[in-house]
RNA sequence: GCCCGAGUAGCUCAGGGGAUAGAGCAACUGCCUCCUAAGCAGUAGGUCGCAGGUUCGAUUCCUGCCUCGGGCGCCA
């Protein structure tokens, strides 16, 4: 329960009592602050409904609500706003239950809600790059945020390990090492727990094949026929392949371990292989699949629909499965065997078709029941400096692994442009270094919205001043500083007293707006909501600070007051940046 | 050709049917004997791609057009 919402109450109860809908109860901070802390603008909305002058329905609202203690000021303007003006008492009382609320005024979410977070996507062999950054950063973000809601949610990383590109390694490993034991028909095993190859062997390996199958035929048909092999059983292929994906495993989970990104479940394409076999008969005998061209598809569009989509690809006509195929045994996975209540996949939206075929053949196929929901939540690129996806001088993609060493020396070298934490020791600057690197990139995706592709600039993200990363960092650590100076001057914070001067009333309605932001940020699956707050409250803390000097202040109850309000700043802006997955070091 | 997305200040980007469209950077002007100036206050900068429509009210919703990006059956 927020300020904002005590209000929507008051004004909607008015609106019924008046014969009116409560929803043009509605009420919004204040586009005008000179005017009002808050506005309502449901007397215009009503008017045609009620046949009725806006401003006379305003008055009769105003009248209403004007008896309530929490309103110090009512006035009508213009052709109907109410601005709103609460009284200093009820801003102190609502503040002071938010800093007793875990979730800081958060609606608690459904606890029978829960949500299957697709944000991983990386493959077998291939090493994170800057393509899985957003999809990662974003994911992390609104998983941490759903969970702060009170919902249950689990992350998955969703490995890409069973396509044709697994396939491709086992030929490329077979013509480099021809002799090894995986590739004996007549051994019956045990293999070897030691991997014959590395991720630097697959990362080298897997360009190469690559080359091959757009210019070899024969190559393409091999690697082609090792992966329905490997899906089929084939005893060596499947201990390589468990190679391929341990020693992969262990270089994608340090990269995440080093983002900070987390998954509760590695799952992958290969954990739902099993289901493919009974999916593809039951969609075939349901009528649902159908023969075409020597493959086998799910036609997700209506005939009488104007714009067809192409169907999507069940069993290909060499008999292999389409990503599409694990995609929708997956969907079945995360209803049965997840038990979600719903999945929403952070992933690019170049993928946008893709989703939908799967989607629809789920409802088609009845693998995911009306009640499920099944969302895409796509998101933008990340762009070099020419407007185009970041590339490196050679037109790869950059390796995760390079970009974060990068990340480290520009926040080092920001930190040496400051002169920050230069009598640090050098073990505990490098920390900091990590954190307001972390701190740069995470807050300069996610500042933007998830749908737009935005300019990678890691000087830009890094430096300390503007709206940066950096920026919220000193905040949080400013406010700590300060009130670790209160506790050794032996001050304590107390009571949080009514306001009395502007910059303290703008930061604790801002405090109260926390709960909007994180409700929006969930609702539109857009963190961008809470970077934009986390960065508004900083500004309204560093206004207070500037206007209000707290441990010169000689009132002590008002000196007290104040440390409570810097307290609670601090908690909100560390909880705001925890929500966008960024840690924020002790001090600076 | 069809589908999806984008077009807002010099640059990078926010923006929830509402009043006078915002922020950061860059430019300019002030403010540190005072809790971290990594800050604060201010000036300047806009036909919100174009044209219609709906509405009391449109940057926001709808249609068309222009420009750019992406996607469109056996790669993932």
């Amino acid at each position: 329960m927020t300020l904002r919402s005590e209000l929507v109450d008051l004004f909607g109860s008015a609106f019924a009592e008046i014969g009116l809908d409560r929803s043009f109860g509605d009420v919004v901070p204040s586009q005008r602050p000179d005017l009002g802390q808050f506005q309502c603008n449901g007397a215009m909305s009503a008017a045609r409904e009620a046949k009725r002058a806006p401003r006379d329905i305003a008055a009769d609202v105003v009248a209403i609500v004007d008896l309530d203690p929490r309103v110090a000021g009512l006035e009508i303007a213009g052709p109907g706003f109410i601005n709103i003006v609460v009284t200093d008492q009820s801003l102190a009382a609502a503040t002071s239950s938010l800093a007793g609320d875990d979730r800081l005024g958060v609606t608690p979410a459904d606890p029978l809600d829960h949500w299957i977070l697709d944000y991983g996507g990386p493959n077998v062999a291939k090493e994170l790059h800057v393509g899985h950054l957003r999809t990662a950063i974003i994911g992390e973000s609104f998983k941490r945020t759903l969970r702060f809601s009170g919902a249950r949610v689990t992350g998955d990383v969703h490995l890409g390990d069973w396509g044709v590109q697994m396939g491709q390694l086992l030929v490329e490993v077979r013509n480099e090492q021809p002799d090894l034991i995986y590739f004996d028909e007549d051994f019956e095993g045990p293999y070897p727990d030691e991997s014959p190859v590395s991720m630097d062997d697959l990362q080298r390996l897997y360009p190469t094949s690559s080359a091959k199958m757009k210019s070899e035929p024969a190559y393409a048909a091999a690697a082609r026929l090792a992966t329905v092999d490997l899906q089929a059983g084939r005893p060596g292929y499947r201990a390589l392949w468990q190679h391929f994906r341990d020693v992969s495993v262990e270089a994608i989970r340090g990269v995440y371990d080093d983002l900070d990104v987390d998954f509760d479940v590695w799952l992958g394409e290969s954990s739902v292989h099993d289901r493919i076999g009974p999916m593809v008969e039951r969609l075939e005998s349901a009528g649902v699949a159908e023969p075409s061209d020597g493959a086998i598809v799910v036609h997700v569009s209506g005939d009488e629909e104007e714009h067809q989509i192409p169907p999507l690809m069940l069993v290909k006509s060499d008999g292999g499965y389409a990503y599409a195929t694990t995609d929708l045994a997956t969907v079945e996975e995360r209803v049965e065997d997840l038990e979600g209540t719903g999945a929403i996949y952070f992933v690019d939206a170049r993928q946008s078709l893709h989703f939908e075929q799967v989607f629809r053949a789920a409802r088609k196929g009845g693998i995911a029941p009306e009640s499920f929901a099944l969302e895409h939540a796509p998101n933008g690129t990340v762009n070099g400096p020419d407007g185009t996806p970041l590339r490196t001088r050679d037109g790869d993609l950059p390796l995760l692994r390079d970009l974060l060493a990068d990340i480290e020396s520009i926040a080092i070298a920001s930190m040496d442009a400051k002169g920050l934490a230069s009598d640090y020791s050098a073990e505990e600057r490098a920390q900091i270094a990590w954190l307001v690197g972390m701190a740069a990139v995470k807050f300069g995706d996610l500042s933007n919205h998830r749908t737009s592709s935005y300019v990678f600039d890691l000087e830009r993200f890094s430096s300390f001043e503007g709206k940066t990363g950096p920026y919220l960092l000193y905040v949080a650590v400013r406010i700590a500083s300060l009130l670790k100076k209160a506790d050794e001057m032996g001050l304590e914070p107390g009571p949080i007293l009514a306001p009395a001067h502007d910059a303290e009333r703008a930061l604790l309605l801002k405090i109260s707006e926390f709960a909007d932001a994180v409700e929006r940020a969930i609702a539109l699956r857009a963190p961008n909501h809470v970077a934009e707050y986390c960065y508004e409250l900083s500004g309204a803390f560093n206004r207070f600070y500037e206007q209000c000097h707290i441990l010169s202040e000689s009132d002590a109850s008002l000196r007290a007051s104040w440390l409570a309000v810097a307290g609670l700043t601090r908690r909100v802006v560390v909880t705001s940046l925890d929500l966008l997955g960024i840690s924020v070091p002790e001090r600076m």
